[in-house]
DNA sequence: GCCAACGTTGGC
DNA sequence: GCCAACGTTGGC
């Protein structure tokens, strides 16, 4: 079977979330290499890990970040299984509504492959579908006006708030295409962001590791606030349970502890 | 920090 | 099972 392919998004920044930093960047990515990707409290995007096979190619994505965008390349490493951190009352995701013998949140595993040489900025993304013409801006002739229209219909410009989407064959090509060759830096970008180099440096792209704040290994991904935020409510038990993992679990994804 | 878009919840 | 109210996502 031909490989499926995926966007996924986790959140480079640091915040922290019942004691706990929920930031996963790239360069985080990177140097674990496997983690498992935990905390997703959606339907629909539980639902799209359930379907993921091993082999199938993943685009890492940074979200909830001032650059947010396409940063990576990654493979699934091992299909779905029940997301134990929705059982840990002291984990952000906990799911107070769940209990073991009835698992109702998954995950799967991720496996970093590289990194793309250009990181894809969403604004670039949205500029292109944004556009009237199907013809691409120069620089980026070579996406033909396929690529065009294969943009201006992807689930992350036309829909957003999911943080597990499918990405469609052709697509996902475009998008490495467009990774590994660029051509819009002193085009779009730099028109919007006025000079400003929107690339490498915000997403730790390079050589330069920039300042990477604490220690990798652990942020969320967009969906579990919910459950951290019902799990407030709850509170109880303060066992941790085992669950046969030992790995401490890598949160992901994005709490948003409090806003507004 | 704001707030639009959209998902979820719960009353009926 | 509709739908208004509410809460969250996540770009800007």
């Amino acid at each position: 079977m031909s490989p499926k392919h995926w966007l996924m998004k986790a959140e480079p920044d640091s915040r922290i979330v019942k004691g706990k930093d929920v930031k996963f960047s790239v360069d985080d990515f990177e140097s674990i290499k496997t983690t498992s990707w935990e905390g997703v409290r959606n339907a629909e995007a539980r639902n799209i890990m359930k379907s993921m096979s091993v082999g199938d190619k993943v685009l890492f994505y940074h979200s909830n970040c001032k650059t947010p965008g396409i940063a990576a390349i990654a493979e699934v490493s091992k299909e779905a299984y029940p997301d134990y951190t929705a059982w840990d009352p002291d984990h952000p995701y906990f799911d107070e509504k769940t209990d073991k013998s009835k698992p109702k949140w998954y995950m799967v595993d991720v496996t970093f492959e590289s990194r793309l040489a250009h990181f894809i900025p969403l604004s670039l993304l949205k500029s292109v579908a944004g556009s009237s013409k199907n013809d691409p801006d120069e620089g980026l002739s070579y996406i033909g006006n396929q690529g065009v229209k294969a943009i201006k219909t992807m689930p992350l410009v036309t829909r957003g708030r999911l943080s597990v989407q499918h990405v469609d064959a052709e697509t996902y090509d475009l998008l490495v295409q467009l990774g590994e060759r660029g051509g819009w830096e002193d085009v779009s970008s730099a028109k919007k962001k006025g000079k400003k180099r929107a690339t490498a440096e915000d997403e730790g792209h390079g050589a330069i590791e920039e300042t990477r704040t604490s220690q990798p290994g652990t942020a969320l991904i967009p969906e579990q606030k919910r459950a951290a935020k019902k799990r407030k409510v709850v509170d109880n038990s303060g066992t941790k349970d085992e669950t046969g993992v030992d790995e401490k679990p890598k949160l992901r994804r994005s709490i948003r502890a409090k806003r507004r």
